[in-house]
DNA sequence: TATACTTGAGCAAACGATTGTTCAGATTCT
DNA sequence: AGAATCTGAACAATCGTTTGCTCAAGTATA
């Protein structure tokens, strides 16, 4: 078992308070019995119960992370940014991943809750729909990633919307008329808004969208929806297709190569997220350069300044011209 | 605040212990007062403090991850790994990167040990090297993954030699008589096994190594340390190259297609790992399967069980032939 | 020398939960 | 009716720290 405060505090012959305020430095004594007991600690492998300590003072400098699945690489760089802010600040964090299923996500707060963590922190949350009451109760600030408002709650977000309208608009800028649309099965916000965006960008032209080059693909991982994609997109007259999100694109291209589709000369491709591989594959990809590590960042950045009022952080993207689209 | 047991016991008029005893189940209790301690447990939002808990009972349930970092793909499947197992037998993940720094390694794990966690798991570990008085008495259950043997410690390992020399003897089995290596500067023990498996794979065929075919690269990000090693390639008269891991694989394969030499008519390349983009990019890459899922779910497995004496288990990897390696 | 102040360190309560022990009141038995 | 048993719930200790309060001994002052 771990050396506790009683443990040195017998071996010294003094009482556990006395050995507590000569190791944090608090209140009268005798600088020799300090440095005698601070050496006796040391010497005995001393490292403070933070269980106790938590539960004395209430604050846990832990932080809980909801995430959607360690595997996204867009998740990957949010992490990195959380724990950029985290470490600097001595936090620890909790990870957990809903894999997109609501109960999961309440699942995993709840558990967070439980273990007292000072805030807590959830991407995509598919929490909108229902209000559990379960979470409504919960004391502890939360801060949603890329969620568009939920009531009680700060929010840090990109305006997918706007975003979304700016890909597009680009190809329109370029000479494309007849623009695709690839997008999965989920009823995500975040994917309706896009939806949205897109249609915007018709709309700023004067044109109406034509519902075939709205690809809505079933429930598949984002390669695959690109790939099973290209089936569909052959069957229109399209010359520029914009995609949900950048693995969508990147698969996509892929089964382009395959079918002997030259991207860009055949066929544009936007996507949305700007991941590493976006630069490194082949074509590079044209995309909308999510701020992944900033919407991290501003997370926990957020939970460490608790603010009394909720938030509302809008981080603005960009676009990045690459290889994958060409004036037409 | 959370409501506590006092609350509840204030509350329904009983003490504190008949709550817990009510919510839990233990002790003798007339069923009616059960029942409506429950339901005002219920009404008043009642979550006990994990905390509290532990304290308790000594258990926390909870575990620490230290990775090498969130952004590298092979990680990402790791932590999955290490997530089902967590995942199903109730377990809370703590996550830490150490950027390859073995100061941060150790404040990493003294920060979970203070959170007082039940285990920790430490991927490709930089301790090796020295060993930290602080850390030798740590007496937390602590799990190895890709660490080559350390003293007083579980381990999960794949066998870096056996499985490069397997990716060398192939190219070997394919024509391929000049091979190279290509890896990154770091005096990591994973890398020097890899060379060493490199040459036994030589030595199988009575070959001696040319120096001038070992590609050790400087100190830069993966892919380009791919990039920046075709100009060194081009010097020699290599027709194949083994890489150190997949991204060196896919940053020079990048490379190769802006140059214009085919992979794998001019260059027969193989990786090590099978990241997921192995499969994506093109040409599809040939490379050494590492069952980064198994070894995660191994660990944290290994965690739970919690065997008396210090296991070692050496996972097994495979051999994927794709497209960027042919005969010559 | 008696009084006042300072110093150093122990006592005890608190954080929130669990659990062995005690104990009063109700029930059963003779 | 009196003794024995059972039932339901409170009491108190414990886990490891922190911290306000107390208190004895030592030093300085009058």
């Amino acid at each position: 078992m771990p050396v506790t405060l009683q443990d040195i505090a017998t071996r010294v012959g003094v009482s556990p308070s006395t050995v507590s305020r000569a190791l944090n430095g608090q209140g009268r004594m005798k600088e020799d019995t300090r440095k005698y007991i601070k050496s006796i600690a040391e010497e005995m492998g001393y490292v403070p119960n933070f269980l106790a300590q938590s539960l004395h003072d209430t604050k846990t400098r832990m932080i809980g992370v909801v995430i959607t699945s360690v595997a996204d690489p867009f998740t990957s760089q949010l992490i990195e940014g959380i724990e950029q802010v985290a470490d600097s600040a001595d936090y620890t964090l909790f990870l957990g991943a809903s894999k997109f299923d609501i109960e999961k996500e309440i699942d995993i707060i709840l558990k967070f809750y439980q273990r007292r963590v000072d805030g807590i922190i959830v991407q995509t949350s598919h929490l909108q729909t229902i209000a559990d009451p379960r979470i409504e109760t919960i004391d502890v600030p939360i801060v949603f990633i890329n969620n568009e408002s939920i009531s009680n709650a700060h929010n840090v977000t990109i305006d997918s919307r706007a975003e979304a309208k700016k890909a597009v608009d680009y190809l329109f800028l370029i000479g494309h008329r007849k623009i695709g649309f690839v997008n999965p099965p989920t009823k995500r916000h975040s994917n309706e808004r896009r939806l949205l965006g897109y249609q915007d960008a018709h709309e700023a032209q004067g044109q109406i969208v034509n519902p075939t080059h709205i690809f809505r693909m079933p429930m598949l991982s984002d390669y695959e929806t690109g790939r099973e994609a290209l089936n569909q997109i052959l069957d229109t007259d399209v010359t520029a297709v914009f995609c949900y999100d950048d693995m969508i694109a990147l698969g996509l291209m892929n089964a382009c190569r395959e079918r002997g589709i030259h991207v860009p000369d055949d066929l544009s491709v936007v996507g949305f997220d700007d991941i590493a591989q976006a630069s490194q594959f082949y074509p590079t990809l044209t995309t909308i350069h999510q701020p992944a590590l900033e919407l991290g960042r501003s997370a926990m950045t957020l939970i460490q300044d608790e603010p009394d009022e909720f938030v509302n952080h809008l981080l603005e993207c960009e676009l990045i011209v690459r290889d994958s689209t060409k004036p037409l």
